[in-house]
DNA sequence: GCCAGAACTCTGG
DNA sequence: CCAGAGTTCTGGC
């Protein structure tokens, strides 16, 4: 199918990596290593031709940088949502979500229609996004309050949060897992 | 091509 | 504490 362009550049947070169609921004993703993104950027597409162009995209990613350093600004950028019509509507409801606020699993399900019991079929359609940041995947919690897995790393997505001036709950009354507090 | 199991979880008995 | 609920993907046969 069509080719898919890319760039890479170093952030706060780390590499970043940005991916983008003709239609828009396909894929942002967060690491360490800008080999590790772009293998793992092949694994998600792996039928598409994948061209890096540092150069073509340079205003593209300086935007997307600065979304992730300061993850306030509400920057509309044009996105090229891929997938099934289940993840895209998980996805868009995840787009509504404002900036500094945190929404759970369930409740991400009923905005969509779905049971309450159905935490896990989102849970599985926001483990397969692959724009970070633009889709506020970090922006989704456990009932309590306290943080769930992140497909990029947990510790990524407490900085995320924080920049946001969200403040976490760690849990509380359990055994106290996370010596954090 | 089919079946089984896992993956960012929550609720009810 | 244990099991079940909707969807997608991956690996083994």
């Amino acid at each position: 199918m069509s080719a898919i362009r890319f760039a890479v550049k170093v952030g706060s947070l780390g590499v970043v990596l940005v991916a983008a169609t003709d239609q828009g921004v396909c894929a942002v993703l967060l690491g360490d290593d800008a080999l590790e993104l772009e293998q793992d950027l092949a694994r998600r597409f792996p039928r598409a031709a994948l061209v890096r162009a540092d150069e073509e995209l340079a205003s593209l990613i300086d935007r997307v940088v600065a979304l992730v350093d300061d993850p306030r600004r509400d920057e509309e950028l044009p996105l090229d949502l891929r997938g099934t019509a289940f993840q895209q509507t998980v996805w868009q409801a995840l787009r509504r979500v404002p900036v500094g606020t945190t929404v759970t699993y369930t409740e991400l399900a009923e905005a969509i229609g779905l049971a309450s019991t159905s935490v896990r079929a989102v849970a599985g359609a926001c483990a397969a996004n692959a724009i970070a940041v633009a889709v506020p995947c970090h922006r989704v919690v456990r009932a309590d309050g306290s943080l769930s897995g992140y497909r990029w790393g947990v510790e990524r997505k407490r900085v995320l949060l924080a920049r946001e001036g969200v403040v976490i709950r760690g849990a509380s009354g359990g055994t106290g897992v996370l010596p954090g507090f």
